[in-house]
DNA sequence: ACAAAAGTGTTACCGCTACACCCATGA
DNA sequence: TCATGGGTGTAGCGGTAACACTTTTGT
């Protein structure tokens, strides 16, 4: 695709799709999940809330790389966890033309997520999962695919832990597995708060710190990391999780 | 983006970036894996092998329509098991210009994939996928992450069945997981023959036909198939493989 | 002292691994 | 009848789900 300096226009002999990334940013807040939205200044579906993204610049490094810099523009992000969610690429999801989307799902502490000052008064909120606004375009189903993702996933890669700080005590990570994956009420399988320590422990990649969190009423629970190597290690041999 | 009947020029104010799809395409021998490759007829990469695929076009409906388009070209196929892979988007992997790529995989019947007599002397060939040749683009790295998401994606879901013909026996399907696990030699747990029915089995979907597989040297093996609705109903409750 | 939450220990059961033996088939 | 591959059975072990009790902390 060339740029004529003439017409002002990007031109080619062949047809190219416009392509954007989105991201699903999500944060846990110690009780449920939630994901990021922006509300949108232009049209189409202007005011609708809608996920953080917009257009690949040939600039960008990859999508990826793409996504990361949508998401440096509203917020002080950086070393976050991203993983491609998939294309959504349907004739039909933008009014305006063929459009291609390259969803991304993050993983954030949301008490750490500082939303920037809205550059271009544009809003950004935090909605729970479970009582989302209505949404521009696809994104309803682009943001439904990452939480099941998010659920298959949490079964085989310690992902939870992006949710919380580097330090966290094994109550606050059980209630990310239990947000996530919505236990029954009668599933004591997961929801028995004594197993749950002993299962992530034999993992091995679960280290004690020796520290314990402070300043809370009642006990005062045991501060546990996450040991990046270890988990490497007993990746290679093929270890998973199970719930 | 417009097309201009007077330039002939597609034209837009916004860059685009050049889409295509690539498949990786695996099937199954009875021994090992193999995919398709296409020997590529044009620069660049003249001459090279390389995943079937090409240009997105205004008409697919979606890049999962636009991939099976292009398979259809290329060989005889209906109702095949593909689904995405990822996107390959680094700004070097074409010579030519910016092409952001979607990459899909899909699982075949390899008897039965006949691949169309060249329309424009491709040619095309089954590789072994532990004796690969020289590939164009980032094609090499798109078939390991493939065959990576296989090796993942078999432990979870019921895939493999996709590689056998839809009455299939137990020690064909044992060599299926064998080939994609590659399991060493010491590992009875996952290549002990005695075990595997039981297994499969007992995930509820695998049915007997009452049939036997016939025109063998030594004893015929049962017969078996996969119970599509038997194992919606599974997935459903959170059933899981495991090796 | 009390209430609420966190930490630790224990048992019984279930499921899987690891094993051996028998059967069918064509040469 | 023999060689080879396929089908079936079982016992012991390990892991984990389901359980109870103790400790810590702030009010």
């Amino acid at each position: 695709m060339k740029y004529n300096k003439k017409t002002k226009l990007w031109e080619s002999p062949y047809w190219h799709p416009a392509v954007t990334t989105d991201s699903v940013v999500l944060g846990f807040d110690g009780k449920e999940l939630n994901v990021l939205l922006i509300r949108r200044g232009l049209e189409p579906y202007k005011n609708m809330w809608a996920l953080p993204g917009g257009f690949m610049r040939p600039e960008d490094k990859s999508a990826h790389d793409c996504a990361y810099r949508e998401l440096r523009e509203e917020a002080d992000v950086d070393d976050i966890y991203m993983d491609e969610l998939g294309v959504f690429s349907n004739h039909d999801r933008d009014p305006r033309e063929r459009v291609i989307t390259i969803a991304f799902f993050a993983l954030v502490v949301k008490s750490k997520y500082h939303v920037r000052g809205g550059d271009d008064a544009q809003e950004a909120k935090w909605f729970p999962v479970k009582e989302l606004p209505a949404l521009a375009f696809d994104h309803k189903t682009i943001i439904e695919t990452a939480l099941e993702r998010l659920r298959q996933r949490i079964h085989f890669e310690p992902i939870g832990f992006h949710l919380l700080d580097k330090e966290f005590t094994m109550p606050q990570l059980h209630n990310i597995y239990k947000a996530i994956l919505d236990p029954p009420d009668d599933d004591t399988k997961l929801s028995d708060r004594r197993n749950f320590p002993k299962k992530m422990l034999k993992l091995g990649y679960v280290k004690e710190t020796g520290k314990k969190m402070t300043g809370n009423r009642y006990r005062s629970p045991k501060l546990y990391t996450f040991d990046e190597d270890a988990y490497q290690k007993a990746k290679k041999i093929g270890m998973r999780l199970e719930f």
